[in-house]
Formats: C-alpha cells, structure tokens, sequence
DNA sequence: GATGAATGAGGCTTCATTCAT
DNA sequence: CATGAATGAAGCCTCATTCAT
C-alpha cells in the first residue's frame, strides 16, 4: 500500500530485537497486520528485510512477540500495586488507572489492544495467551479492587465480576480511541479529564444527592 | 485466446447485494479485511467471484457498504427513542442501552466496530463517516440523556462530555469482546446480567451509602 | 479500461450486422483487439453484449468479418479504374491514388491496415487472407500502372515489383498516420497536399533538370 | 496464512533491466502489448515474474522503456550523419537510408513502430513521446535533406514538408512488414533491392526522358 | 551475521461467453 | 429475437520467505 521507508535508526546490533518489535508494533497498529510489509518494518528498524530473519521466524511470530513482550509488565505492574497499596479503595482505583494510562495508554503499547482485538479471530493461540495472560488478570486486579472496596465499607455491595469487567470498558475505549478515530477529531481527547470524569463517575455515579444539610432540616 | 466453457447455474435477483453484504459482513468481521477473500465472500452469498463486481466496485467497496449499510439504523432508532421518550433519564439509559444492545449487539452488526477500529487508518474517509455519523451522534445520545438527567434533578452536574465518552466504553467493549475472546471464555458473557451491572454502576455508583435509618438512630 | 457506453444508434433490426461491424471498427482501430470490449462494442450499435452474440461467433469471428468486410470494395475498385482508363500512365497513378484514399483513406477503413499490423501475429489465417487478397492486389495493381507506363514510353525502366511495393509506403503511413499521431500535431496532416506532393515525388522524381532552353542556348 | 515454499536457483546481475527490455520487445512485437503475458516476458528473459517488478513498475512501465531505450540512438546517428556529411545530396539520402536500416531495420528494433502504432491511441504520453522524439526528429532529417539538395542546385523544388513525410513512408513500410506479413511470403523481401528501387525512384523519379542525343539530332 | 535479489503462491479484478427468461 | 445476469478462466501485481554472496 505505501512504499518502503529509508528512516533509519540508530544501529545498535545488541538492540536489534527490541527495534524490530518497536517498528512493528508501530505498522501493526497503524496499518494493521495483513496490510503491514516486513519490507517496511525492516525499514523502519534500519536494517534488510533478511534481518528480520534473524530474529523472527516469520510474520506471525513477529505478532506474537510484539504482543507477548508489549503488554505484560505493564499488568505486572498492576497487580503490585494492588499488592502492596494501603489507601483507600477509591485511592487505589484511581491509582491503578492513572497508572495503566501512564504506563500503557500514552505509549505505542496503547496500540495492542486494537491489534488483538482485530487478529483474534486469525491467531486463536494469541488471542488464548492474551486471553489469559493479561485480560482475566485485568479483570482480577479490578475485581480485586472492588471486593477490598466492599470488604472496607467503602463501596455497595456490586455484582463483582461483571462490574470488574464493565469498568474496564472506558479504559479500552481510550486506548482504541487513540489509534483509530484520534485523526479526526479537531482538538485531541484530553485524557486526563476523560480520566477523572471516569473514575468519579464510577466512584460517585449519576444519582443526585440531596445536601447532606436536608437531613437536618 | 477464447475458449468455451462448462456453466453450471443461474438465478436472478435484486436480492444479491443484500446476501453480498451479509456474507461480507460475516467474512470481514471473522477474519478482518484483508484477510477475507472475495471468492469466499462469493461463495458464501452462493454465487461466482464474478457476480460480486456487477454489484460492487471491489473490496473497499464492499466493506463502505457493509458499514454504512449496517449501523446507521440503528444509532437513528436510539435518536429517536430519547427524543419521545417521557420518564425518568436513569429509566431512558437503560432503554437506550438495552435498546442499542437488542438492535446491534446481539446481532452480526456488533462486529462493525471492531471492523472499523481495525481499518480506520487504511480507510481515513471510510472512518470519518464513522466518526461522524455513528460516533458523535452516539456521544450526543449519551450526552443527551445527561444533559436530561441533570436538568430534571435525577442526575449530579458532571463533565458531560468525556462522561458521556466513557459511558460507551462498556458497551463497546461488550461488542468487541463477542468478535474477540467470547470463544475463549469457559461460559459465555452474560449479557444481562453485564449491562445491569453497567448501568447500575454508572446510575448508582460505587460509593457506599450509609443507610437512612443511620440518620434518625 | 473504459466503461460502457450508452450511446445508441438507429434500431434497425435489418442492419444490427452492419451496425456491430461499424461500432467495432471504430473500437478496434481506437484501442486495438485485446483491449476492446465486447460490452462497448454493443453498447456503441446500441444492442445488448447477447445479441451481439447472434450475429458473431465471438470476438475473433468479429474481427474478421471487419476486416473481410471493409476491404475488398476498395481494392476491386481500384482494379476496375487500372482496366478500363484509357489516359496517361501518370493521370492513372494519379486518378488509383486519389481514388484509394477517397474510397479508404477519409473513412474508417483506413483503420483496418493498423488493425490488421497489429494483429496480424495473433491471427495468422486473417493476415494470410489480407495478404492474398488485399496486399498482393494493392501491390499488383501499382504494377500494372508501372508496367502501362513503361509500355507506353511514359515511366523508365524500373525494377518493377520493389518499385510497386514502396509506392504502397507513402500511403499506408497515411492511413496509419490519421489513427495513431493526428492527435499530436498542431495542424491536422493536409491529405491532399501530401498525396501531391507524393505523386510529383514519384513520377518526377527529386532530381534537378536543367530547363530545356539552354540546350538550345 | 504462510507457507514455506520449495526454490530452484539464483542469479545476481544488473544486466536483468537489459534481458528484460529485449525479452518484452521480441513479445510486444509478436504478439502486442496486450496479448503478452508478464510471465512470459520473464520466462524469456530467465527470470520469474516477481524479478521483473524489481526494475519495471509495471506492464505499461515496460512498454515505455522498451521504446525509450530503443529508438533513440538510431535516430541521434542520422541527425549526426546529415551534420557531418560532406557528398552530395543523393549520397547523403541513400547514406541516411541504408543507415537507419543497418541500425534499426534489421534488427528488433524495426518492431517499434508496429507497437507504438497500435497501442498510441491506449498510450498518448508514450505516443506524444514518440511523436516528438522520434518522428519529428525523422521527418526532419529528410527534409534537411531534401533542402541541402535544393541548395546545392541537385534537387528541384518541392514541397519540402510533405514531401519528407512522403519519403519515409517506404521505410515504415519495410518495418512493418517484417512484423506482419514476412512470413506468409514465398521468398523474403530483398530489402537492399527494395531500398535501391525506392532511392531511384524518389531520386530519378518515374519519368521517361528521351536520350540525350535526341537533342543533338 | 547481513544483505537484498529472487522466487512463486495468492488474491483482486476483468471480460469473453453462456443461457434462463 | 433480445436481454443482461451470471460464470470462471486468465493475468497483473504483491509480498512473505529463501538463500547465494
């Protein structure tokens, strides 16, 4: 669809790998992965399309390192800081989501969910290992958060799994949103308000409260 | 140069661009868009690769058919269905959302998001129609019902906006998670049950709320 | 290459041969064989791609009815004017010359030499038919004149058959010239000024005379 | 989705661009543009197809360079011939004849003009290319010609225009016959016979002229 | 290790030809 | 007779993959 690139990058034979995964990772997301050319990776990585060769088997197991290497630490991550966290269960929602959304959303990684989503059909095994690896542990790590909520006193008693899940729609949409409509929209997604907006919407929710002052009158 | 050749079976329609559409949809929602053949999308609408072109001009042809075809019924009925709608606005989200869900979700057409999330940098004119015939006038529904909420009292003044963003973030991912992992899962996604916990977590919140009889005790 | 046209012609079901073979001249000579298709050739004599099909066994038997058609009326004219002139060899060179290019060379049967070159390859019984019956008599015929002319004391001694055949050269680029490079030039070719000019290169040739007077000088 | 495939062997040369064009000349001229296959055009030049789009963009890319790089030289060798020559007028015209003969006429290259006639109506940038590269500069080699004769007091005064295009009539002729209709003849045309036959004829004309002693009797 | 020339399977698209109506 | 929907062979072109250097 578009003809191959000369940007080179810097040449550093130990790196190779890695560079190889950050250029496809970009054409990936950007063009899709039946539209991407190895040609255009290796062009972008700076080195011959027999390079590539090197480090990968072939196409799909570039896909699948993109996928396997992008996405874990950042989930990894997340189930620490659920770990380890002594505030609030507001407090730690916020912080897992801000720090997701610091880790992932504002990076090329922010990307791979729109690649899954758009393979899984086509590489079952991929979409098994993100299935497993990193979906159900997001949604553990919310519904972690939500059951300590519970647990405190500080959030009702929710249906845990599917509210788990639910909350991690706005955050998805977010990441999609990035790589997919972005372009056309005349001033970018401010994130963090997006963010904030979320988040008291699920903490606090839609309903009116009457002043607290009414129950005194 | 010219040969003759054996034939097999013919029929006659102006039903063939609907059938086409249909297999298309299918096709291009299980595999993606590149990877779908024509010859498949042909045979599956029980016709010749050749009766594809009388009817559309080629691949991208088919697949801007397919999406503006499918989806705009369905955001026009949610319009409408705020516009008349006379209860309460938390009663009007769960009949815009199950409405939504009832009218697409459930159906192939559920598949289109993912299909224009994957191809929207490839088809910049067929993403901003997207864009802007499904997406904002989508936000603008949610919007609306805030907007409504609020003015009635039902609901707290919150960030209209990016709320109502993030308000589509589950349903999205509810659609996208039906055409990626569904067939991962041990036990289907509860629909239902989902989208109550979705609205009930939007509406209610998670915020723990002492009791009434705390107040007068 | 091109899409079909709507131009209709006369509905004359008597002349539906006629029509096809007019329309398809004026296609192959436009774009040659391989790029004419049936489709426009029908459209143009404003039948359906079928019916062309009653009336031609396909595109080559198409071709060749054009080819076989256009040609002989010409040629056996030309035959007849050598036979029975009675005036100068130079006036009869003058009089087949005119008479050709007012027969062929204006019309579109000026098309069918550049039809015929081309294909010629491709369709080997159809060049051996235009050979015996169109080349042979064309060159046959420029001989007969040479040789009347040497009779009768009115040409020189020529070597009369490679003579024959390169007078055939001034006026097949002619013919060629209208369908292949007329749209390039700035004024169209001026036919008449050229075939003069030909004839008196012909008949007197390029060389320099000294006027007769000084013999007597 | 991949497969590994079986190989056969490989090459390396930078003369692959020249075994192309000449393999591509020999089958556009046989057969014309249209009806030879890219494949084919590989096969000859001992490559596979996919080496072919290595160095040509296309079938029309090929079409191009077959006749950019083909007529050029030719006609630069007879404008440099007229420059130089110091004979007389006649000389010079049966030097540039059997010049462009020996250069082009007996070898591949007389095939280029039966291609760029039968595809100028599909190619009009490559035609006006030709046009004026090519037959311009041709036509105007011999009107040069023709005028150093007037001025040397060898030719007598004709109409240069028409009558240099008059003049290359038999040598287009000659060209294209070696491509159309060689081969349904008994005995192959005696090209210096019929290039003698032609220079007589446009140099000494048709013309009887009593002999000189008729004068003097 | 790197390279990039070479390969050839695969898929989109065209259009001559057929045939049910 | 006419039509035009349908067919499917054929060919251009792409690009993942290989391998000689």
């Amino acid at each position: 669809m578009t003809k191959p690139r000369a940007r080179r990058r810097t040449r550093r034979k130990e790196s190779r790998p890695a560079e190889l995964l950050a250029a496809a990772l970009e054409l990936f997301v950007e063009r899709g992965f039946a539209a991407t050319r190895l040609e255009d990776v290796a062009a972008r990585a700076g080195v011959s399309k027999g390079t590539l060769y090197l480090y990968y088997s072939g196409k799909s197991d570039l896909l699948k390192a993109v996928v396997r290497g992008g996405i874990l630490p950042a989930i990894a991550k997340a189930e620490t800081l659920v770990e380890n966290f002594t505030g609030s269960a507001p407090e730690l929602l916020r912080a897992v989501v801000f720090g997701i959304w610091g880790n992932v959303g504002d990076s090329l990684l922010s990307g791979i969910p729109k690649l899954i989503i758009a393979e899984s059909r086509n590489f079952p095994d991929l979409a098994r290992f993100y299935y497993e690896e990193v979906i159900l542990r997001g949604f553990a790590v919310m519904a972690a958060i939500l059951r300590r909520g519970i647990e405190r006193g500080e959030f009702r008693e929710v249906d845990v799994d599917p509210t788990a899940r639910a909350m991690i729609g706005p955050l998805l949409l977010l990441m999609l949103w990035r790589h997919s409509f972005q372009f056309h929209e005349n001033e970018p997604l401010d994130a963090r308000r997006y963010l904030d907006s979320y988040i008291s919407l699920v903490v606090e929710g839609l309903r009116f409260e009457l002043p607290k002052e009414a129950f005194f009158a």
